[in-house]
RNA sequence: GGGCUCUUAGCUCAGUUGGUUAGAGCGCUACCUUGACAUGGUAGAGGUCAUAGGUUCGAGUCCUAUAGAGCCCA
């Protein structure tokens, strides 16, 4: 067997098991009635993107889980796939035929699709892989897309059932406008920032009178589409204006002066201007108050010929500054004030939207919101933290139709066909839409221009990759999924539309018995929603790419490691809080994977000077020859089992992967590897050396087990070098589960003091300057009641780590002189240090321990003082601070008599 | 304007339902290459838990207000 190298290199290992385990299908789920399935869906990256480290954290956590719930004998499925990002991959592939001075409009719709999926093809798989290197264990046979044939035929099917339901209708709507991309945004596609603007304030004369109303603006040439002029109905000011008209300058329009709740009459003069087709709080009071609605831009942000002709074909920028002077030199413009104001911009090119009147599609959202929030008010659907509960709520009960048609030629057409004579349907498919619309085969059919927004996909995940509309064993199995987890900026977008869509479109499919589902459990698409952090830079800035600050993770993974990553993105990472990351602080991942390579080398150098060549059976724990130390970790491994399982198990990552590190780096190689030292380098027979080395790797393996869902390569690694595995993975091994027979207080209560004594003089050696190398002399002095034996039987574990070379047992009660001391659960220990000892040093240290405990000695006495905290504490409270304060007293005592020696 | 979150050591953060002398990692100081590991070991320094009230026998923890930081919605 060769000798490990002295330091862990990621490099050597990570490919050669991620080939390991697709090579063996370990990835992989199936139907399998015997088990009970954990199923995560993996929100899709999107086709134009590459890792981050958002998608880092994101996966490592669903990673983590699915490795867990797997070697916990559950049928884990983690499904994944990508999206089609229809604006950004659309703008991706405009870009690169740009450069060869190409627009999609000179290919033409066909062609430039087909351009798409030749892109899609050549780039779309990079995140892909990039994901591979983290480790995901994705079942990649069932990667999905949402462009694939199959999920567009659920896309189809929903839309199709929601249109004949009425859930889908067309209609006029105020929309995000990017007047160069000419389509409608989603409001998440809006990217909103402070801009410098001014507001104008703006004259108009009040018909029959010689008053005018004065409004403010930030967009005066929107006022060609003014319509009315708004007060609040509580204004007394403008009480009597109401019901009268004003007439808008430059066009000479009548305009009607209305009251309105949505006036604030704090804000400028109490009056504003209403252009219905230009704002969305203005067409809402359009609605109300039945006003014409006058569309003054076409498509590309100019104005149109519904204003004045001297406007009429100028660029909307140009057209503010021609409406600003002409207002001016016909004195409207009462003044210009700078101001501050939210400007949103399209997410792709930064063009400043415009609210722009146009025929859309939209889904009716009122009654598909209805179950969606039910389920998650009852606890049927769990988020985590659970603060975001509220979030949906409000968002659910003021739900808005959802905008879903966009005008770009990348995604799902939206599959509605317009007969010749105007008439309309969705269908399937052209011969369905001929028979909906009563044509014979022969009739010409005009299929809507319009895609579907991304999300209109992304809403059908949990059902659509498990092969719905069709009937489908996997869809019975794996849906309901079980842990979404994601990022709460999509809360809304995705997450909430999940919910709802799975709860309509599940309703009456066979579930996991066959029966057709019914309740709110067979409907929901998961029970579980984990909202992940967002990860910052180590100043705390989000990260983006203006910035420059967004660390690329493949060259994390190629400096640290892909494990040092994982563990300790999860180790960073609490419940709810963002994260601060900076590359450095993969040091923690990786001095940790370093650390349990070499405890895995101790083991196996050990393993092969004890046993040669031969092989070690450690396949269950050897109970022959225990001690107190092998009890002891024992009870400490079986704790923090349990503490794993029940931390990870409330999505307390960062603290299950403090478990981890504790146990294995602390009790494990800082205590129990020292202690078996003294078995193996000491003078019991081989033979029980073996036994002890055996159990060691045993708990080693256990611990290996623990550790593999956060860091799944090194533990491969480890965990196949410490005996022959037969083809066995520990990927698909037993996870450990908490056995509590050996959790054992008084053991560990034993080892604490052992612990004590060894601190305690550790703690004389270092503050008496004393070399590593020279050995101490112990005396000792019992406490009452305190055994004996543990220092007879235990006098190698201080002679190795506290190098003691010999304890004697103090009876009377003679002070040693110069003497360092030290007590310890009321025992006392003396250091003899015969000219060695620095005399001002020791009365320090002692002095300062003195001090310490007086301080809790007053602070407990204040306790017991107060008649009111004896009378009304529970007893056992009020019983312990008595013992403490007993016991710190007599510490005390000891402590003074033995400082009085140094006098 | 409405809602949510945060403020604990120089830095980044833990701290479960209120009850030991408030913890960890990094950084810092000193010592140490001792037969797994210097990506390491041992010891040490460092905190009036943002502020002010309140509830309570008892508050880092619960309540209110204030200040500061951030996020979401309108």
């Amino acid at each position: 067997m060769q000798e490990l190298p002295k330091a862990y290199n990621p490099k050597d290992v990570e490919d050669k098991w991620y080939e390991y385990w697709e090579a063996r299908n370990l990835f992989h789920a199936t139907v399998n009635n015997d088990r009970t399935p954990f199923t995560v869906v993996i929100p899709p990256p999107n086709i134009t993107g590459i890792l981050t480290m958002g998608h880092v954290l994101n996966n490592t956590i669903q990673d983590v889980l699915v490795r867990w719930k797997r070697m916990q004998g559950f049928e884990a499925c983690w499904v994944p796939g990508t999206d089609h990002a229809g604006i950004a991959t659309q703008n991706a592939v405009e870009k690169a035929l740009a450069k060869d001075g190409l627009k999609r409009h000179d290919l033409g719709r066909e062609k430039f699709v087909e351009r798409v999926w030749q892109w899609k093809e050549q780039y779309g798989g990079t995140i892909i892989k990039q994901l591979k290197k983290l480790g995901t264990s994705c079942d990649w046979e069932r990667q999905r897309f949402t462009m694939d044939e199959g999920l567009s035929d659920a896309v189809k099917e929903v839309f199709v059932r929601m249109f004949d339901k009425g859930l889908i209708y067309r209609g006029k709507y105020i929309v995000n406008w990017c007047p160069f991309h000419q389509t409608a945004l989603s409001d998440d596609e809006v990217d909103h920032s402070e801009s410098n603007g001014n507001l104008w304030h703006i004259r108009y004369p009040i018909e029959g009178t010689n008053e005018f109303a004065i409004v403010a603006t930030t967009r005066p040439e929107t006022m060609l589409g003014d319509t009315a002029i708004a007060v609040n109905p509580r204004d007394a000011r403008y009480k009597l204006l109401v019901g009268k008209h004003a007439v808008l300058p430059l066009v000479g329009r009548k305009l009607r002066i209305i009251a309105d709740d949505y006036v604030d009459e704090t804000f400028g003069t109490g009056m504003v201007k209403v252009t219905p087709a230009h704002d969305p709080n203005d067409f809402l009071i359009g609605q109300r108050h039945n006003l014409e609605q006058i569309n003054i831009l076409d498509e590309k942000g100019f104005l149109n010929t519904s204003v004045p002709h001297q406007y009429a074909g100028i660029d909307r920028f140009q057209a503010r500054k021609k409406v600003v002077q002409d207002l001016e030199e016909q004195g409207f413009l009462v003044k210009v004030e700078p101001y501050t104001h939210n400007v949103g911009k399209c997410y792709r090119c930064h063009t400043v939207i415009e609210p722009y009147l146009s025929d859309q599609w939209f889904v009716r959202m009122k009654p598909l919101a209805e179950p969606a929030l039910r389920v998650v008010r009852e606890g049927k659907v769990r988020f985590h933290p659970q603060r975001w509960e509220k979030v949906y709520d409000h968002w659910m009960t003021n739900i808005r139709d959802w905008c879903i048609s966009r005008q770009i030629w990348w995604g799902h057409r939206i599959p509605v066909y317009y007969a010749p004579d105007g008439t309309s349907t969705a269908a399937r498919n052209e011969d369905e839409a001929r028979k909906k619309l009563g044509l014979d085969s022969s009739a010409k059919l005009r299929q809507d221009e319009d895609v579907l927004d991304t999300w209109f996909s992304s809403w059908l995940w949990p059902f659509s990759i498990l092969g719905w509309p069709h009937d489908h064993k996997d869809l019975r199995y794996f849906n309901p999924t079980d842990t979404l987890v994601t990022g709460p900026d999509i809360i809304f977008f995705w997450v909430a539309r999940m919910i709802m869509a799975n709860m309509e479109f599940m309703q009456g499919e066979p579930g996991h018995d066959g029966h057709p589902r019914t309740t709110d459990e067979d409907l929901v698409p998961f029970k579980d929603v984990y909202f992940t952090s967002i990860i910052r830079d180590a100043e705390g800035r989000k990260m983006s790419k203006s910035l420059g600050n967004s660390p690329d993770p493949l060259d994390v993974i190629d400096q640290y490691g892909a494990d040092a990553l994982r563990f300790t993105i999860a180790f960073l990472s609490p419940l709810g809080q963002d994260v601060l990351f900076s590359n450095d602080k993969c040091e923690i991942g990786r001095n940790f994977a370093n650390k349990i390579w070499n405890a895995g080398r101790f083991l196996l150098m050990n393993k092969a000077e004890l046993f040669g060549s031969g092989d070690v059976d450690i396949l269950s724990l050897p109970e022959a020859h225990l001690d107190l130390a092998d009890r002891w970790i024992l009870s400490r491994l079986h704790h923090s089992i349990g503490h794993f399982n029940s931390t990870l198990g409330e999505y307390h990552l960062n603290e299950s992967s403090k478990v981890l590190y504790d146990f294995i780096w602390h009790d494990f190689c800082d205590w129990y590897v020292e202690l078996v030292k003294t078995r193996l380098y000491g003078e019991e027979p081989a033979e029980t050396k073996k036994v002890v080395l055996t159990r060691a790797l045993w708990v080693f393996d256990q611990a290996l087990r623990l550790l593999h869902p956060v860091m799944p390569f090194l533990t491969e690694e480890l965990w196949q070098h410490l005996t022959d595995r037969n083809g066995q993975s520990v990927m698909r091994t037993a996870f450990p589960t908490v056995d509590e027979r050996w959790i054992d207080q008084k053991t560990e209560d034993e080892m604490s003091f052992v612990q004590n004594v060894i601190n305690a003089l550790r703690n004389i050696r270092g503050e008496n300057n004393i070399a590593p190398s020279k050995e101490i002399a112990v005396q000792v002095r019992l406490a009452e009641g305190t055994n004996e034996k543990i220092f007879q039987t235990y006098d190698k574990y201080l002679s190795k780590l506290a190098r003691v070379s010999g304890i004697e047992m103090l009876t009377s009660s003679a002070k040693p002189k110069r003497a360092s001391s030290a007590v310890v659960d009321g025992s006392e220990i003396f250091v003899p240090l015969e000219g060695l000892i620095d005399v001002e040093a020791e009365r320090g240290r002692l002095e300062k321990e003195i001090a310490r405990l007086q301080q809790a000695v007053e602070a407990t006495e204040r306790k017991l003082a107060n008649a009111s905290f004896v009378d009304r504490a529970p007893k056992e409270v009020v019983e312990r601070e008595r013992e403490k304060l007993s016991s710190f007293r007599t510490t005390i005592e000891k402590l003074k008599t033995n400082l009085s020696q140094h006098s």
